[in-house]
DNA sequence: ATTTTTGCAGTAATTTGTTCGAAATAAAAT
DNA sequence: ATTTTATTTCGAACAAATTACTGCAAAAAT
């Protein structure tokens, strides 16, 4: 059915580190005219390697300078428990990601928000205010030192 | 300087959620003409909100189905210490973020691998290879429930 | 060996991006 | 209130990029 080459690889590279670079200097880059490189670049969103094109913002210009990882238990562990759960996280703007994670707490957080007063916020009217939580750990980033959606490919 | 309104905030909005979408439709969307919006991109990409346009791939489409989170402690707190430790990290491609983390530990990273082999191999021969590392301690994520790189703004 | 398929080059058509002067709107000053 | 100034938008013209189409050559399959 589907499957990708050299070639392909080096777009996908290319595209995810910037995705306005045009078909033509992407295909000089490669040796190749805008015909090979325009039909490549179509196969790869159209067999899901691309999910999308995006703009990548700046957190702090934005207003949203504090990213803090909160650890979340659940009480019950019922099935219907855990897909409640998911539905208020999803709701929440504030929650960036959100990862079913094994080991002492269920779920991890990603938030990001303008301060610490905004974090308190979040925390006791929004995040606490979801059934069945048990408890939570806030885990606060001090520096970013990385932080990149390239995939190492 | 520079500040930024509503129009800009939609703008803003949507180049978060798709960055392909043409200046025309865009520009209809916000019921405005191609100019101001394209102009307002520009400015917004000069001043700095905007800081680039990137393509998401599929991670297990591109056999990196596995994400781990590691957290990190280091044995000694040296100003030289950390910085070495950090340029180690910046190289290694399987390490997608790296925070500097207040509570037990020192860093988190956030790691992208094709299986449980795979990361024992990476844990094994590069991050333990790192001087300074005291003990680590791995997060396995069963399932991610959100993964948004778009603010809430 | 010949048909079929696949991938690439080149060109033309279409769409999109960019620039510019004029008009409209908003803000500041009289 | 009225004029002046600055800012923003519109619409049209131009430039550049994307998309579609045709044909050729090299692999792959029959």
């Amino acid at each position: 059915m589907e499957n990708i080459d050299k070639i392909d690889l080096q777009i996908l590279k290319q595209l995810q580190e910037n995705s306005n670079i045009n078909i033509k200097e992407l295909a000089s880059k490669l040796f190749l005219t805008v015909t090979p490189v325009y039909e490549r670049i179509k196969r790869l969103e159209r067999d899901g390697y691309i999910m999308k094109y995006v703009a990548l913002l700046d957190k702090k210009k934005m207003n949203l300078g504090m990213t803090v990882f909160c650890n979340v238990r659940l009480k019950e562990h019922a099935k219907n428990v855990g897909s409640n759960f998911v539905k208020d996280i999803v709701a929440l703007p504030e929650i960036i990601e959100c990862y079913n994670i094994a080991g002492d707490y269920d779920f991890m957080l990603k938030i990001l928000v303008e301060d610490m007063s905004s974090y308190q916020d979040f925390v006791m009217n929004k995040l606490s205010t979801i059934e069945n939580i048990g408890n939570t750990q806030s885990v606060f980033v001090m520096g970013e030192i990385k932080h990149s959606t390239a995939l190492a490919i």
